[in-house]
DNA sequence: AATACGGGGAT
DNA sequence: ATCCCAGTATT
């Protein structure tokens, strides 16, 4: 059947040209989980090293539990999509109320916890259980879309459910684990984006994208998002030892990270107009001595819908006042020790290097 | 069905 | 600049 044969010549590919990935070395269904997480839109090469400490400062499901949100928090700095890591710890919780701390084993089951949608489902239980199900991620809906030349859009749900079913008719249910390693791996090495290798490509006299000359503008997606401005007035303000920070609580980039006490504002603003705004004003009511140490203009911070304008304001004052109780504050020294975004992060740097 | 959610690497 | 990466949850 020809459906095998394309099935035989991936896994033959795959046995040949495959990385040798550390969370491809165990049937750990903790591990393959803390894996598939971090790869969620992140390229390997990023989230190997995030992997390495991470299972080693949480080595399974009870660590993971015990630990504090923070704390958890910390290891995924810098990594992105910071959901990913507060469901991490939820869903560890939930395995160990739900399921007396042991990872489930079924489809539905796994389903069930946080963060795992239909994509990280069928990943562990296919690497961990080897049950049938295809995994179906950018890289399949690429592979598929060439190797058929479907321009069925990958975005909507009709695109997906049609891919998905197509994975799992192509699925080798003797050896799914294999297959769903196999698919990706063809995506992410040879069947690249941009520019692929058709001449030295294995499936190359069965690819009908390739026959069709349409290689390059599959698959097909719809919509490109929207990318609006934010502009970001971050007061760094410090004294006697001690610095202002804030926890990101709201339901919006960077949840649960921290910051600096943060001004948003519907437009640039200068130094002038920024300090004469009331939260500006109330904010620093009845200290007696506050004196701009820096003025810091941040280059232009990019993420995938957002387009950060940050400017940092270095405020060094004699004492703290009342409303700036609703801030943390924590000795000068121990700020490393909180999670914050690479936005911060850079600024703590440019900061230090400013320091002599 | 759209949109929000990070950050970085490749082209 | 643009695309996109072992996607999921919310609206």
């Amino acid at each position: 059947m020809e459906d095998r044969e394309i099935s035989d010549i991936l896994i033959r590919w795959y046995e040949e040209n495959k990385r040798d990935l550390p969370w491809r070395r165990t049937s750990d269904p903790y591990l393959i989980w803390i894996s598939e997480i971090i790869l969620q839109q992140t390229r390997v090469v990023q989230g190997l090293e995030y992997f390495n400490r991470f299972t080693e400062r949480f080595p399974n499901v009870a660590a993971l539990a015990m630990a504090d949100e923070d704390e958890v928090m910390k290891y995924w700095q810098g990594l992105g999509y910071y959901s990913r890591a507060r469901n991490l710890h939820a869903a560890a919780r939930q395995i160990m109320n739900d399921f007396d701390g042991v990872f489930p084993r079924t489809r539905e089951e796994v389903l069930s916890l946080r963060g795992i949608g239909d994509y990280t489902v069928a990943a562990i239980c296919s690497f961990a259980y080897r049950l049938p199900y295809a995994t179906v991620d950018g890289n399949v809906f690429r592979v598929l879309a060439r190797l058929f030349d479907i321009d069925l859009s990958i975005d909507g749900g009709e695109g997906k459910k049609y891919f998905t079913a197509l994975a799992q008719s192509l699925l080798d249910e003797r050896r799914p684990d294999l297959f769903n390693q196999a698919m990706m791996e063809f995506g992410a090495l040879q069947c690249v984006p941009k520019s692929p290798d058709c001449e030295c490509c294995p499936l190359n006299g069965k690819c009908l994208g390739l026959a069709a000359r349409r290689v390059e503008r599959l698959p097909v997606k719809s919509g490109k998002t929207v990318v609006k401005p934010r502009y970001f007035n971050y007061l760094y303000i410090h004294g006697q030892g001690m610095t202002l920070l804030s926890k990101r609580m709201e339901n919006d980039i960077w949840r649960n990270l921290y910051e600096f006490p943060l001004i948003e504002t519907e437009c640039a603003v200068t130094w002038g107009e920024l300090s004469g705004m009331a939260v500006f004003q109330e904010l620093f009511d009845g200290i007696e001595k506050v004196e701009i140490t820096r003025e810091y203009v941040a280059k232009k911070h990019v993420l995938s819908h957002r387009v950060i304008y940050p400017v940092f304001y270095e405020i060094r004052v004699d004492s703290f006042s009342e409303s700036m109780g609703k801030y943390l504050k924590v000795p000068d020294n121990r700020v490393g020790e909180y999670a914050v975004s690479r936005l911060i992060q850079s600024y703590l740097e440019v900061r230090d290097g400013l320091l002599f």
